[in-house]
DNA sequence: GCCTCTGTTGAAACCGATTACATGGAGGCA
DNA sequence: TGCCTCCATGTAATCGGTTTCAACAGAGGC
């Protein structure tokens, strides 16, 4: 089989047009400064031959990857992969690839070893970090691509930061609640170190203040993890409370839907008996019952910035150090007036 | 600043350890086959120049990338991030890259047009097809690189296919239904042309002549979109029907979690007064309300047996043409005995 | 008729590694 | 000692393009 043959290189073009490679690489990739007749002749060699340029060669050669690679802690996580469809979004309008990592460690492996190969020029030409909770030493290896941080981001880490505006939403959670008559109002959180969870409690506690409601107690908090299924075992924990809250406002919908259901189950309802809400609006959100009350944040549109302001970065622009994206506040079902209001 | 220097280069490594660029190529790729001596001065050399490979040239002259490409619907639906996440672990533990292109076509550019540069041998080592609506003759191109269909499938591609047993979900499906006295079941199916919805119908139908009901009429199925935005306007639809079904397939989870909402919004009680059960086990199908009777099949397993099918067609490995990975059903409370039975 | 300028083109250097082949020295054996 | 083998290493070709530089032709100005 001719199958078997080598794939056709540039040089194979030239020889069948009558030019030479250099000539070749000219008609492809600045058309206009060959002359017609040339051009001809070599799309039509380029035709005959079935060559395909070899971008292996192309980027050596021009000391690029045609790459951007975005490191996300759980690809799984629709949250994330949302977000990604935003940079993909963007990294094809500019011929450019999307490689993705996911950086949940393997046991073996610690994080730090495992990825550090990665974070080189060589293997991309720029870096989106989606995880907050990676070492910032790890991006101080000689060689390192440009980075930009988007949706979480990592303390001592100086590269520029595209957020939602999280402190600015658990301002509005807090604040619609407390509107609703709710003094008494339980937080469950992500996990502690997390860079969002400090933002949203920050907001919350701040929209705590302003509805003059006192600050909460070392009870008024639960520690999550973000998964449905911590949400439905918080619920356990709520309904075994004496003096139970009227409302709970939950790092994301993850957990809030989870809670609900487990809420539900356990004999309440939501939110006649408590209010629940969530952060983030994940498609779910609508769908679930009650229909979620939640903060709105964008995430493809956020991904979309990323990308840009990375690729900014890449062409050596100076840009501003951080974004923050708007979020706004959805009422729908599951946040109502506190009981006895 | 020193900062502004070129990287070092392999070159410059041997100049300090005092040997040639051979022997520091041949201490970093096979460290083995070098003296101790050799390799102890090599890699002091290293440290202190900060050297790190470039991978692009090795990539040049090794004939390879270092990465493989998957072609996904939607990259924000997490349906397909799972499978993505099983793929990029077994890509990892043999560092190979996982690049990711979303092939929702752009409106000015047909998808022909914009994937078809990616489909070659210097773009990727291989690539995994989950998009079943791909024209089949984009992939006849010469520098194709070795291909493996997963999830979906395109009639007429001549690719190892990584499926879940569509057919026997939609028999477990019919079967489930049939057992608790159902008779009019509707189907609210995918999308017409979509290989799962080809599949998962089947299989229904085959479930429902073996439990002895009569074939449905063209008015037993809607044609929908795998959204729950459409499961909600299905909803509305069967409200209305004089003659009302007493249960409903749906071809995934997102639909069926839309359609009881529409449905219990609309006064039904699901599943005294009507039974729904989805496919896939999307994470959420166990938190909504009521939890979802569905067929659960194993995202990331097919991701993971994707890539270990396309690593060993890579590697110029014989290999079976199809593998079919087992479903099963998993019963919830959205499914119970029909009305009156 | 000479000079300059512009538009095309080709020859060869270059990107940064890997690897086939050659070489030189150490050690084994007759 | 002489020959052969084997190990460690160096030299140089190679991967397949891009890009610098120089050459050349033809147009146009003086």
């Amino acid at each position: 089989m001719s199958d078997q043959a080598r794939p056709p290189r540039i040089h194979d073009v030239a020889k069948l047009a009558g030019v030479s490679v250099a000539t070749v690489s000219r008609a492809i990739s600045n058309p206009s400064i060959v002359s017609k007749d040339t051009r001809k002749a070599v799309e039509a060699a380029i035709a005959q031959t079935g060559y395909t340029l070899n971008f292996t060669a192309r980027n050596l050669r021009q000391q690029q990857v045609g790459g951007v690679l975005a490191l996300v802690p759980k690809l799984a996580n629709p949250f994330f992969s949302e977000i990604l469809s935003g940079i993909s979004e963007v990294l094809r309008t500019k011929g450019l690839s999307l490689l993705v990592l996911d950086t949940t460690a393997v046991p073996e492996q610690p994080a730090m070893t495992m990825l550090a190969p990665y974070l080189n020029r060589s293997r991309s030409d720029g870096v989106i970090v989606l995880d907050g909770s990676l070492d910032p030493r790890l991006f101080d290896q000689p060689g390192c691509p440009p980075l930009v941080q988007a949706c979480e981001w990592i303390d001592g880490l100086d590269a520029p930061r595209v957020l939602a505006d999280n402190v600015e939403g658990g301002r509005l959670a807090a604040r619609h609640l407390a509107g609703h008559g709710h003094r008494r109002i339980l937080h469950l959180t992500g996990p502690g170190g997390n860079s969002l969870t400090v933002a949203r409690r920050e907001g919350f506690l701040q929209g705590l203040a302003e509805a003059a409601l006192p600050a909460p107690g070392p009870d008024d908090s639960i520690e999550g993890n973000f998964t449905a299924r911590f949400g439905r075992e918080a619920a356990a924990k709520i309904l075994d409370l004496r003096n139970r809250p009227t409302a709970v406002f939950c790092d994301n919908d993850e957990m809030a839907i989870g809670l609900i259901h487990g809420l539900i189950c356990g004999g309440l309802r939501v939110p006649q008996d408590i209010s629940v809400m969530g952060f983030d609006n994940i498609e779910m959100s609508a769908y679930c019952l009650p229909p979620l009350t939640t903060i709105r944040q964008y995430r493809a549109r956020l991904g979309r910035r990323a990308a840009e302001l990375l690729l900014a970065r890449m062409r050596g622009e100076t840009i501003i150090d951080s974004t923050t994206l708007g979020v706004d506040l959805l009422v729908r079902d599951s946040t109502g007036p506190a009981p006895g209001e």
